[in-house]
DNA sequence: TTGAAAGCGCTAACAG
DNA sequence: CTGTTAGCGCTTTCAA
């Protein structure tokens, strides 16, 4: 009932191997026998299986990717970005969410393994002892996505999230301020505890600004965080006049709650924020914002995953897209 | 090097079949000699070989996803539905992104069957012939999920457009609105060039409301075309006083349209959306929507579909969710 | 409860 | 340029 390649041969009265180099497009076959055998596929609508050809040449063509969800636009544009690269070397994607666990994340990558993936692109806010455990017995290429792993073990593409904050930061203090606060979505992850925190304490420093612990505020990278995060902030005895957010919309959660507050922004508050999503333009004063290039992270990310798999030579394994300031209207 | 159910078998004194037994729980296998193999496994590290199982069951325990881009939040919002009843049942989902392209879907369909595949969740806005020939050829079950099919020939899951349309301007109406515009994302869709619109005139013909032609417009589904719209719109002699929009960046679109003219919504201008996303919550005044249960509407669709691959008999295969009207602050 | 053996559908030497 | 022949690693009768 299935047609297998061995229907065609029989029909064709060539042998399987011939098929098979039509198939896969190989040169060596006389264009008359090309003709009769793609006449015979076309006639018995004949479908390679991928599976098969999976078991006996040990290349599946898909890769693995493992994200923290995929409901969330932030992972969904790197996603995007990861597929169309993907699809462009023909390859299909196995998509997984890990919601952020460790557990998950080292469950998941096992069971990728077991499907043969050629690869796998990662983004994880953590990489733990355990997972660097799994990946390490990898008989494919990891990439990591969007992820720091300090031991630069493994192939990553980046940007430089310090850097990006020491500047996000500056423009705040140039417009004068000394009251600048930090809310960072989950400061259990290593960009936001480490790389954030230390741009923002750098440009603080540098500018002889006084670090205040009641400034920094992690929360989770959600609307109503950021709105709960200038309901605690605003009543400091001596609060903020302006924000660094950790992401866009902690940023519209923050400018939400001034402007209930009767504030005006940029005039009374200003905030920045790190991630430039589509958000950033549908808000009213528009987010000036760090701008994350998530969907080049993943598409380069991806790119690189085929050098891996390709075996062709890298020059670096741990690029740094660069990153730039959209300047909007929440600052002045 | 790669250690095979063959290598468990020989060090475990046991057939293959043994092992490949306890590995699926099969219980025609003696405690004794399955704690026997256990061990052996564990000690080996072996790990099965889906590919390898995949060819010899014909079953991989992958489901197919297509829908048209997974970086609108739409969508993505789709997927994690159909992601984790998946992950319940302990598929995998290889993701594609249709872009919305007719010959696209086909292919993907194609590759999708090559892959062997267990089952598809497909979204599409328009179901063309093409699609449904190559549909129709499918070996594996294949839901529509969000998704108007017409014959009703494929399984599908979705809420009641029309009857949610016609609420959501009777709502307008009920407020004294004589000119109601219908901005709608995507006048080739049929859900939208059918279900909504049909319900929009409905409600208007029952109150005797003169349906107006140049009140409706399509446009993409973005925040910048609904914004455009809007300037369009306000130009009209007779503009309208409130708008019926097809999804929520649009209503943003619109909303901010209006304030930048320094009208005031809801009180000069009134708006009600029809998706109800995050970003409903996001916006001043927030969105008041007709909710559309992306998730479930994921979740159900794949639940349905596993109930399909496992041959287990089916109520209804066209299911029809509720939906309901969010009341916020777009809308008096 | 266990094992032997025949595939699943294809690729990849190798030989000619 | 084409065919033969082994597998790839596992499931699944069928017997024992």
């Amino acid at each position: 009932m299935t047609i297998t390649i061995y229907d065609v041969a029989r029909e064709a009265n060539v042998s399987m191997a011939t098929v098979s180099r039509v198939v896969n497009g190989n040169q060596n076959v006389k264009p008359a026998t090309r003709q009769k055998v793609l006449a015979v596929i076309e006639r018995l609508d004949y479908r390679p299986n991928a599976v098969a050809r999976g078991l006996a040449s040990k290349k599946t063509k898909t890769v693995g990717v493992i994200i923290p969800d995929i409901s969330n636009v932030f992972y969904a544009e790197l996603v995007r970005g990861i597929e169309d690269i993907a699809t462009m070397y023909r390859y299909n994607i196995i998509l997984t969410n890990s919601d952020q666990q460790a557990d998950k994340e080292v469950q998941l990558l096992s069971t990728l393994f077991s499907k043969q993936v050629d690869g796998i692109v990662m983004m994880s806010d953590e990489v733990t002892k355990d997972m660097l455990n799994e990946m390490e017995r990898s008989s494919v290429p990891i990439v990591l996505a969007g992820t720091v792993e300090t031991s630069e073990a493994f192939p990553s593409v980046n940007i430089e999230y310090h850097e990006a904050a020491v500047d996000a930061v500056n423009r705040l203090i140039q417009n004068g301020h000394t009251r600048i606060a930090f809310v960072s979505g989950n400061m259990e992850s290593t960009i936001d505890r480490v790389y954030k925190r230390s741009g923002y304490e750098k440009a603080l420093k540098e500018a002889n600004i006084e670090i205040d612990n009641d400034l920094i505020v992690g929360v989770d990278n959600t609307y109503d965080d950021g709105h709960a995060a200038w309901e605690e902030l605003c009543k400091l005895s001596n609060p903020p006049t302006a924000f660094f957010a950790g992401n866009d919309e902690i940023a519209i959660g923050l400018i939400h709650g001034a402007q209930d507050s009767g504030l005006n922004v940029p005039n009374d508050i200003e905030v920045i924020s790190f991630e430039n999503s589509k958000l950033a333009r549908m808000v009213r004063p528009q987010l000036t914002s760090v701008v994350l290039p998530l969907y080049d992270i993943g598409a380069v990310s991806m790119r690189l995953l085929t050098k891996f798999m390709n075996k062709e030579k890298i020059e670096e394994q741990i690029v740094v897209l660069p990153y730039r300031i959209e300047e909007r209207e929440s600052v002045k």
